[in-house]
DNA sequence: TGACTACTTTAAGAAATTGTTAAGCGGTTT
DNA sequence: AAACCGCTTAACAATTTCTTAAAGTAGTCA
């Protein structure tokens, strides 16, 4: 088994020795960077399977950080997780949901986020395993034959809605920005106006109800049951 | 999925290298022979899925070669390319069809080659999962007899139509996009027109019934009943 | 409240993709 | 040589999909 990489960003050097310290220990390939520019750089190179990111960093913040990587579609496959001491005013980091995948609290005790590090692990590899048909809410999406189905019936969409809806399905709860959903259904280069993506979105809601697709005001949308 | 293992045999070193190490970086095992007798050995040690096989060397030639393995039995699963220099004469290599299932002709480029490779196994695996005279809809096709039946009346299909239709009903359901058919069909150097594969898929929807085969507009074809 | 921002909705026309027909070409058969 | 056959292409038709514009709604902030 490959030695798993994770990239871990704060701008204490204290913290990145003492974790990245115990995440070698435990045979995971570390790698470290002081500040968010720094830590974009070794994440393109590298593609860790994790980032564990400070949120509150001079210069470059942990958030700002963590949406340019969610930006960047070559790394659709790296997960974050935010670093928050305990009692830091959560309202911000709520509201800039769209990126994080778990949350880790300082301060970190060695034993605790070895564990939950393993934990976000392995619900990344068995979300891999199930790269074919997910099936949330009375929906499943079939990418080889193309079709979803919907409580039991087979339903055509076409091209964009198919792959709009397919990458919210991808991870469902989670929140997809719209420049997101624009470099993974459009690609970086081509330029399509800010309302293009609503429309797929309403066509969406038409064929599959309602309530599927959620609307995360200022932030994006998601697909949840 | 286990790795899939390719023999390569041909008397230049200089083409074993490159086409080796471009197999290699695609995730393939490479074993490498530069004449048939040592070709014919490892084939019976190692059992590759593929072998790609110069026509031209000295010894024991290609064709020799070829026949050899197609009369071990125990080879029965084993793919075999040619490689022929372009423009060469083939009309030996055609007398000797019985053996090969693929031709490859040099010079080879690196990406053409391995879409090629692919192509090729790809086709065995799906041979394989349908190991004889596949049903759907009315339609049975018979690989070997290269005939297909449609209501119990049998059919004479020209080759690109059958291969296409063959291809489609190697998993029934699953879309075929225009690149997928075009390498599987034309293979990676020829270059036809864009509206080919859609007059074959008018004849065949002539022949077969217009529902057969369904549009995924912007993907490619499938066959579904 | 009024201004503002972000999203929703509808409908129309642009753009992209595919369908269809007929014709040409090289080969083969009669 | 004439008649076919299979494959490909070209041209244009038909269709589907995508995008945009414009007007509407809802929530937010000062």
């Amino acid at each position: 088994m490959k030695k798993e990489k994770i990239l871990l960003v704060d701008d204490e050097p204290d913290i990145l020795e003492i974790v990245g310290y115990n995440l070698k220990k435990e045979g995971f390939e570390v790698f470290t960077a002081d500040n968010g520019k720094e830590a974009i750089k070794i994440a393109k190179a590298e593609k860790p399977d994790l980032i564990i990111l400070d949120v509150m960093m001079p210069e470059m913040d942990g958030m700002e950080t963590c949406y340019q990587i969610r930006n960047d579609s070559s790394l659709k496959d790296t997960l974050i997780a935010f670093l928050t001491a305990r009692g830091e005013d959560y309202s911000q980091i709520a509201g800039f949901d769209a990126g994080a995948d778990d949350y880790i609290t300082k301060p970190v005790k060695p034993r605790v986020l070895v564990s939950k590090v393993k934990a976000i692990l392995r619900r990344k590899g068995s979300a891999e395993q199930t790269v074919q048909d997910i099936e949330v809410g009375g929906i499943s999406i079939d990418r080889e034959r193309y079709v979803i189905k919907k409580d039991g019936n087979e339903l055509n969409l076409p091209k964009k809605e198919f792959e709009l809806l397919s990458l919210l399905m991808g991870k469902p709860g989670r929140v997809y920005t719209r420049e997101v959903i624009m470099n993974s259904i459009w690609g970086g280069e081509v330029v399509v106006g800010d309302r293009t993506i609503d429309v797929h979105i309403r066509k969406l809601r038409e064929k599959l109800g309602e309530d599927l697709i959620k609307t995360v005001k200022g932030v994006g949308y998601k697909f949840e049951a």
